[in-house]
DNA sequence: CGATCAATGCGTATGAGATACGCTATTTAG
DNA sequence: CTAAATAGCGTATCTCATACGCATTGATCG
């Protein structure tokens, strides 16, 4: 997927009055498809099952979304169909903050989204408007626009980077170093081993670090902002 | 892909002298394939295809690889055989900056692995020996463990996403905002126009902001470093 | 030195999945 | 009422991954 979806987002849809009227939609497709994702994992969405669960046959999806890698993309699109929630306060560090953790909820909420968000796709209107809040918002704060993206985009990184782990639910740090265990295979690399020892470390755990490392990125971001001042 | 790999990279691989001599190799294998992806990408990597390159049947592959999925793992950790590259100077920040350039270096020369980088997965011993290097040096300027490995992984999971626009060729600023163009959609988006209007800003450029976001981050972690002494 | 064994090479068959094509059904415009 | 336009969809095709079983090839052992 990823280029030449103009069409797909910004195409004209309008219909005219002549001809069999549509008894499936697209918003409905999509919505039906994101169930199935939510409920038995991106990979089981197939057109076919798709067509099972609205009771058509498989090639009348095809009336209505050009194919299969689009379909995924108006799915990941539709998850910001709902405004972006509101920051706690119209400062710089909470508009940046409530971003990531906008993008976090997003993602735990609907786990197959994280890879689509990764992959290469060209951009929906929902996730426009989701952007163009935050860009007014922080223009409100005075930040240049250009410097305003870069601050979004750097925190986004971020975000979609550290749900991951938190997602994985079997892929926690302990089973992700499993092979730690064994003793001729941690001699080779002791200090990840010594990292990854359980107990012997405080804070911060290592599969819940996202508020942490975003603040962290936050801060790294703000002492920029202001110096430049 | 994801659990149960630890067969995969840990597991024994010893050959008793009886049998039939394998003609391939794992190894062998794995770089044809990661030549496959790096010349026509990584959808091309097709078990025929491969087979084809190796002048082999397709099945023999599984003699050497359970299946595709482990494959695509194993043509990832191979990109890291080769050990961590130096970093310029022994401080934090170097070490840092060094870690988050090393997997954008390997990245954008293997456009390919970001996708495997993003999904779900078990960390294979050339990462782990990655890690473990970069680990031990800033264990070497004491950075306590576990605080560490969440700066790397606060730097890659910035890495990972920065990485992406500029791998994405086509996918520039100019290809992603392309809606814009339309007067009728854009004033929808009227900061989101105004950011990506061409000329308007100064710098940076939005589609090579890595070294300054990659600043931006270390920054902020050390800052937080220095503070927590 | 030949029989046996163990592992490899690989052809064939299977099944899932996406989707091109063209026919049929259903409306409305004229 | 007829023609035009559009939706629904069965069938056929193509691409892939991969299970199964047989043939092949050396090494080991009697």
């Amino acid at each position: 997927m990823g280029q030449g979806e103009y069409e797909l987002f910004w195409g004209d849809r309008s219909r005219p009055g002549r001809g069999r009227p549509p008894g499936l939609s697209r918003e409905g497709i999509v919505a039906e498809a994101v169930a199935i994702a939510d409920a038995e994992g991106l990979q089981k969405v197939s057109m076919k099952h798709l067509a099972e669960r609205l009771g058509s046959g498989v090639m009348s999806l095809y009336r209505h979304v050009p194919g299969k890698d689009e379909l995924v993309i108006l799915m990941y699109d539709s998850l910001m169909a709902e405004p972006l929630p509101e920051p706690e306060a119209d400062t710089l560090r909470d508009l940046l903050l409530a971003w990531g953790r906008a993008v976090k909820d997003m993602l735990t909420a609907h786990p197959w989204a994280l890879k689509v968000a990764t992959s290469h796709r060209s951009m929906g209107p929902n996730e426009a408007a989701w952007l163009d809040a935050t860009l007014a918002r922080l223009d409100a704060v005075d930040m240049p626009p250009r410097l305003a993206m870069i601050a979004i985009l750097t925190v986004d990184y971020f975000a979609l980077g550290a749900v991951r782990p938190e997602i994985g639910g079997s892929e926690s740090s302990e089973e992700l170093f499993r092979f730690l265990a064994d003793p001729a295979v941690n001699s080779r690399f002791p200090h990840l081993a010594r990292m990854a020892a359980p107990g012997s470390q405080p804070e911060p755990p290592l599969d819940d670090h996202f508020e942490f490392g975003l603040g962290l990125v936050v801060d790294g971001l703000e002492r920029y902002i202001e110096s430049a001042r």
